[in-house]
DNA sequence: CGGCGCATGATTGTCGACAATCAGCCATTG
DNA sequence: CAATGGCTGATTGTCGACAATCATGCGCCG
């Protein structure tokens, strides 16, 4: 059984803000929903829980984290750490056709438009995480992966209804800037960047409400294996 | 049933180089040997998978990470990075009560002497953390950890044989540095103290026991099956 | 004699059942 | 009437058994 699907079916959820911070995610409720049984959905949980994108409580169950302000601002205040140092690697050792995936993802997300919310954070995440590559630093590509996840969290949590992101023209001119070996230019820009994207959040408070998980992944395009689903309503 | 007593128990053989990497973590041996089921150790190996101390095979098993020469000097690398700036926060919020438990730290360490390798080691992460900690950063603090114990096994794999020994006064020189809020200094210092950290061990690539063989031809342009191949983490 | 394919043993992956634990509710009591 | 205690339903944690998969060694064939 691939668990990246629950993996991916999860995070989407949070993206979309289907699912958010705090709610419970039970494992009954989550099997039948992505038609498995228990034992993934623990390896799973276990899985995001140590990215800190889940919260486990033992004997309590799975919670989507909840993000204090405080550490949202500390995964920015990383995330700038990290950028600048991805930034200033990947110049010190740029050659032309290493640039070309970066060109590649800002055509790709220039291409995209406002479709799908989910691609376009999925998109957004490449692009910051592909500096990191270019850095040759794997262990920097993984941490940005990570910081990535988590950001996208802090956002569902925190974003202001209505206003949903898209900083216009930040990739194009950061990659820009990369691709022209600007290395304090491009430092510059990301955290421009970074910064504006952290201004765009209410970092005050949020509510909690809950929903029907398993209509949540439902209305996603997964469907159960029909092995007994759950029975709503009755 | 504890799971991080299995977790210490394998770090510690680790450290100790009772376990080397690449070896197999077989899971009926580790449940018989920490007198528990495969449940519980599954769900350790599951977690030191992702953190890449050690490396998921499907339908093969858990093995003894081997960090490549250049993952090692990126392991340092990043850790240059998240030292730099945790100096850097922790001085611009500093306090003198603050600094307590890093003197305690530092005065742990001298007392502690050379008695133990492993309680040795497991001090000198600590001394690190405790400068992330000072950042008031949970997320810098959470990456040292990490880090700190993926260096415990670079330099159990790198470490040349008979040459034990850590640098002797390089805790208590940045200690003071921090204390006399003197962060050109102590940023200086902590960078002497990871350069000869790296220096100490053998990473000029002389003796890779057993090269990847799939990463050697993946370097020809040959790519293999791809049957779920390099999955790491879970 | 060397290489290929298959049986076999051992290990990992999967699953359902049972036990332990927790939140919520109701009766009891001061 | 409010607070406390135990009961109940539901959820998580644990475990052993079975199925699937892979490495090994042997026999067979070229």
């Amino acid at each position: 059984m691939d668990q990246d699907l629950v993996v991916q079916g999860i995070l989407k959820a949070i993206s979309l803000k289907r699912l958010r911070p705090g709610m419970k995610l039970g494992e009954i409720e989550l099997a039948s929903a992505f038609g498995t049984n228990r034992t993934h959905i623990r390896q799973v949980l276990s899985h995001l829980g140590s990215r800190d994108l889940v919260t486990l409580i033992p004997n309590r169950g799975a919670f989507v984290s909840q993000c204090s302000v405080d550490e949202a601002r500390a995964i920015f205040e990383t995330r700038k750490i990290l950028e600048r140092a991805a930034i200033s690697a990947a110049l010190d050792r740029f050659t032309p056709e290493m640039g070309r995936n970066l060109s590649r993802l800002v055509a790709l997300e220039k291409a995209h438009g406002h479709n799908d919310r989910w691609d376009g954070l999925d998109l957004s995440a490449s692009f910051h995480v592909e500096i990191a590559r270019l850095s040759g630093n794997p262990v920097l590509v993984k941490f940005m992966e990570e910081l990535a996840l988590r950001t996208s969290l802090v956002i569902a949590q925190y974003e202001p209804p209505g206003a949903e992101d898209h900083c216009p023209d930040a990739h194009p001119d950061i990659a820009e800037r990369i691709l022209a070996r600007d290395k304090a230019g491009a430092v510059a820009a990301m955290e421009r960047h970074l910064t504006e994207m952290q201004a765009r959040l209410r970092l005050d408070g949020g509510e909690e409400s809950e929903a029907d998980i398993a209509a949540i992944f439902q209305d996603l395009g997964i469907v159960p294996k029909a092995k007994g689903g759950t029975r709503r309503g009755a």
